[in-house]
RNA sequence: GGUCCCGUGGUGAAGUGGAGUUCACGCCGGCCUGUCAAGCCGGAGGUCGCGGGUUCGAACCCCGUCGGGACCGCCA
């Protein structure tokens, strides 16, 4: 640019308006490539033929093919970049959220990055040479350009580009209007929108009615941490704020809804993490008359209809029971896009002289195929740290050599048949690494479970997409040491599985509930159940968790009375529509589909929440802050 | 509540006791008629997160603190 732009500026900024003199011609433009990492997420099915010219611009930046030829077209838009090329001619790249189109400019036009333009000119053909094939809009460009500046813009922190794919993410959620623009983020929101509409296409489809719930609702301590709110006509007393529309939606049965659902808000003040905020979106569901494999159809066809709208097809949802999914993968959620199951060794050495084997009750090992070069004297002992962080005794881990002998510090109190029936089960190649745990079943298989993550998981963005339902979990976890009671694993309003309802006061902790998670490649995307419906049934399990029918009062009775009054069976389910949205756009960390998300320290960098608040406010409340801590 | 990692011009990085030094991008100015992450030349821009300590001397070492991230606890 030169003195013509300068003096330009020079106006536009003492006139202190948006410089509509800036009138020139152009010749034509094309868009920026659209960053797609390979293997990344998948690109939002095309848009609808919506109408989307305005009375300002004519056509969307990314939507101008050769067709459009000798066309007279409007569009705005944000200037992406500028490429001078002397005083007669510079390139400018107009871009929305469709992409971006080349604007051939006289390079008096005084526009910078990020300015808001509208560029009015013809359609025309690249000449052959110059066409650009990383372009959607590569073969056409827009010349004899008017370009009127709708408003001037700073220069934003960080490129608008897959390059601020690098910035620090706390700049980015500072400035989030900006990292919005960029195509990720463009893409990820979209993809949450068009999974958000699939979802509830597929639930009206099925019959399914949106109910919504209230935001402001009674604390029930019980579970997750509440956030609380402050009553100002009730000072001293205060509403909670969902973790979920459980409570409400079991009542809408009982109020005859027969299928609820709800994209529902709910809110949880617990530690943050990748796959964690404060807020998060649940599709929330619950159906009367129905049995679980009711419920799996139902839910299992609204996650197909969201992955279609993702553009994939899910294939079938198997299903394998808890006990299985710990057996062989050591996880109630397991990824099945790698192998690496865990292979049971107790019979192998059943009769060993290895001391750390001898007696123990469940024997386990995985081959980490390939590995043993991967893995050093430091990476094993950070392994064995893990697994005894984790309450394993310890780890075993034997290299297979190019002759097929096992190196391991404790090779040599292995038999040589032991060592034989070893690398049989597990199919030991040479080069291959062994881990071997021997312990109680739970924590052998817990163990093993974390290290097969930790050594073969792949990428989320890396395919393919293995749904499963885990079905038959425990209803219990454990005992309360104190009190002596179980401890349920859900809430208490599950349904024991029928089979093990003798059981219940005799064999707590081998009694299965009709309980049911839905998993996507080691994500667990949502919970459900069938719960209890009646009366009977429900004290029998509050008299085993060791709650009165006082204390069930006090805490659940404005729940557990409804259910005097025709409570039919049912149960539901909810998965969270963030963690599955990040799935699908390859995302590891749920943030980058979520608009404004909090930092893990629960704070927003734009808006700086969450802020003190004036006196006034605490004292309608009759709130008083105490100091800090010391 | 805990463990670990990270804070250096607008952005990203390099700098492990000796001058705010370096590189790329961006920004500002100049040149440039077919670029598309244009190119070439020049320039501006920093309280090395903050506070304290050690040292003749600290971006660098120590302590604290604030902010960010990953994980554990937690998330019925």
């Amino acid at each position: 640019m030169g003195r013509h732009r300068r003096q330009q500026r020079a106006r536009g900024r003492r006139s202190g308006r948006a410089p509509d003199a800036h009138r020139r011609r152009t010749r034509f433009h094309p868009v920026r490539p659209d960053h797609h990492p390979p293997n990344r997420s998948p690109r939002v099915p095309a848009e609808s033929n919506v109408m989307t010219s305005t009375s300002m611009r004519t056509h969307q930046c990314g939507e101008l093919r050769p067709e459009h030829i000798g066309q007279q077209v409007t569009l705005t838009g944000w200037v992406a970049t500028r490429r001078e090329h002397g005083e007669k001619l510079a390139f400018i790249d107009v871009r929305d959220h469709t992409g971006v189109t080349q604007a051939v400019v006289d390079n008096t036009v005084d526009v910078r990055s990020e300015y808001v333009v509208r560029v009015t000119g013809t359609v025309a053909a690249r000449p052959t040479e110059n066409l650009n094939e990383k372009l959607a809009t590569g073969g056409i460009e827009l010349q004899d350009c008017t370009v009127d500046i709708l408003n001037v813009a700073e220069a934003p922190p960080f490129p608008v580009s897959e390059r601020a794919d690098q910035v620090a993410e706390n700049t980015r959620l500072q400035y989030r209007f900006i990292d919005i623009r960029r195509e990720r983020m463009q893409r990820n929101l979209r993809l949450r929108a068009a999974i958000n509409s699939a979802i509830r296409t597929s639930m009206e489809d099925q019959g399914f009615v949106e109910v919504e719930t209230p935001m402001l609702v009674p604390s029930t301590p019980e579970g997750a941490r509440e956030f609380i709110v402050p009553s100002r006509q009730q000072p001293g007393s205060f509403y909670a704020l969902p973790q979920s529309p459980q409570l409400f939606k079991q009542l809408l049965m009982v109020a005859g809804i027969d299928r609820y659902y709800q994209i529902a808000r709910c809110l949880r003040d617990e530690d943050l993490r990748a796959d964690r905020q404060y807020e998060f979106m649940q599709l929330d569901a619950e159906m009367s008359f129905v049995d679980q494999l009711d419920v799996h159809e139902a839910i299992g066809a609204c996650v197909v209809a969201a992955a279609k709208a993702a553009g994939q097809d899910p294939g079938e949802i198997i299903k394998i029971t808890w006990h299985e999914a710990m057996n062989r993968f050591g996880s109630d959620k397991p990824d099945l896009r790698f192998g690496m199951e865990l292979t049971e060794l107790t019979d192998v050495f059943a009769a060993t002289e290895f001391k750390a084997f001898a007696g123990a009750a469940t024997i386990k090992g995985i081959n980490a195929a390939g590995k043993a070069d991967d893995y050093g004297r430091n990476k094993l002992d950070g392994m064995t740290d893990k697994a005894k962080k984790m309450g394993a005794k310890g780890l075993v881990w034997l290299k297979v050599a190019a002759d097929g002998t096992l190196e391991s510090p404790v090779a040599k109190f292995l038999g040589e048949a032991e060592q034989a029936a070893l690398k049989s089960a597990l199919s030991a190649q040479p080069g291959d690494l062994l881990l071997i745990v021997a312990d109680e079943w739970a924590t052998t298989c817990e163990v093993l479970g974390t290290l097969r993550n930790d050594i073969g998981r792949p990428p989320v963005y890396e395919g393919p997409y293995r749904y499963l339902w885990v079905i038959d979990f425990p209803m219990f976890v454990g005992v309360d040491a104190v009190s002596g009671h179980p401890i349920p694993a859900h809430h208490p309003f599950t349904r024991p599985h029928p089979d093990d309802l003798h059981l219940l006061e005799t064999d707590p902790m081998n009694v299965r509930s009709q309980a049911y998670d839905l998993v996507l490649n080691g994500w667990e995307l949502g919970s459900g159940s069938i719960r209890i419906h009646e009366h009977e049934l429900q004290a029998r399990i509050f008299t085993i968790l060791g709650i009165s029918d006082e204390e069930a009062q006090k805490k659940f009775g404005f729940f557990l009375n409804p259910f005097r009054y025709g409570a039919p069976p049912h149960g539901g389910f909810a998965f969270g529509i963030d963690r599955l949205v990040a799935v699908l756009a390859g995302e590891e960390n749920i943030r980058e589909i979520i608009a404004f998300p909090k930092t893990q320290s629960g704070m927003d960098p734009m808006t700086n929440a969450p802020t003190p608040v004036v006196q006034k406010q605490l004292d309608e409340l009759g709130i008083r802050v105490l100091p800090p801590k010391a």
